[in-house]
DNA sequence: GTCATGTCGATCCATATGGATCAATCTTTC
DNA sequence: GAAAGATTGATCCATATGGATCGACATGAC
């Protein structure tokens, strides 16, 4: 039990019987604390916008709507992101000859760069908060986080009935979970 | 590989070179818009009022700062936080004699009530987030979370060169690294 | 004692956030 | 074709957030 670094406070709260929902919470919003004032020092603009960056580079011709189900973030919030990205030349949007009301969205040789460069600091960045674990250890969690993800009631809670998702909140996209109808 | 419930985007996203980073942001912002949206629904109070009273029954007499150790928030946050909670009938401060600036606080009765429906709420949402993991594996990860928690660069970072941080903002808790001198 | 400095917690204010709504477009039904 | 309904993404607006500052108190040097 690595307690060392923890003080008597977390150490015990981290006992408790909240404690994965806590630590996890404890990991994350620490980080994105530390991440996000990094990222809207450095490049103002706030981390969505880095995220939507990030996605419309992996999957060129992404459709806004999309990067929510990669993101769990409300449709404003994209929506805002992507008009910054495109304000600051770093996103093209081709229009969709499909669907008038669509946009595809691509990056830009601009919007490349400042991607590359952010990448490479977030790699940084989680080389240092996963160095307490081994290789075989980062295998590891990260299998069993995965296993967290997939699971069917994580966008969308029954024991807490968040059923009644409004418009512009998260939607549990039935592509993301394909096959349910729960029992 | 329990890919089965993610789309494809999120299987390319987490087969990719931030899959740690972005894996672990996923499951805890996707948990916490549930949780969120319920809590501030439910009880018209920010989470962070509910994470404070849980800090302050856990730790009677436990001062706003020592909270920040706990939930890695803004110093201004917790204020609020508090001062809501000491509003709605809450939470009580009994003043520090031995310092006039401290505030020690305690749970009331009423606290304490609405404190263990919320718990009884957090256990259950727990228990559903963590179901795809069998007793075992939550145990593995639990232990592996620990690990990163405790690690010396969660709240603070080498790489992105924060460690001039202002001072309403997140501090490394010298309590929370006790005797770390990096080399 | 006085003055400088440090720390705790409240408040100010500019900005970010998210729920709700809107216009535009597409689809379905008749 | 027209009308109803659904869906995409932008915008409105009230509220939350967080960096900076402030007042109160404490501590240390002289």
């Amino acid at each position: 039990m690595s307690f060392m670094a923890l003080n008597e406070k977390l150490t015990t709260v981290f006992a408790g019987d909240l404690r994965e929902l806590m630590l996890i919470s404890y990991i994350v919003l620490g980080n994105n604390a530390v991440t996000n004032r990094f990222i809207e020092g450095s490049y103002q603009m706030p981390v969505h916008a880095w995220s939507s960056l990030y996605a419309i580079d992996r999957f060129p011709g992404i459709r806004a709507k999309e990067i929510r189900s990669i993101f769990p973030r409300p449709q404003n919030t994209i929506s805002r992101a992507i008009s910054l990205l495109e304000q600051r030349g770093y996103v093209r949007q081709g229009a969709s000859e499909s669907d008038g009301r669509e946009k595809r969205l691509f990056t830009t040789t601009q919007g490349q760069q400042i991607l590359a460069e952010m990448t490479a600091m977030s790699l940084r960045r989680q080389a240092e908060l996963f160095a307490p674990l081994t290789a075989e250890e980062r295998d590891t969690f990260f299998g069993l986080a995965l296993k967290i993800a997939a699971g069917q009631n994580l966008l969308q809670s029954v024991v807490l009935g968040s059923n009644e998702a409004p418009s512009s909140t998260l939607v549990a996209d039935p592509i993301l979970n394909p096959g349910v109808d729960r029992d």
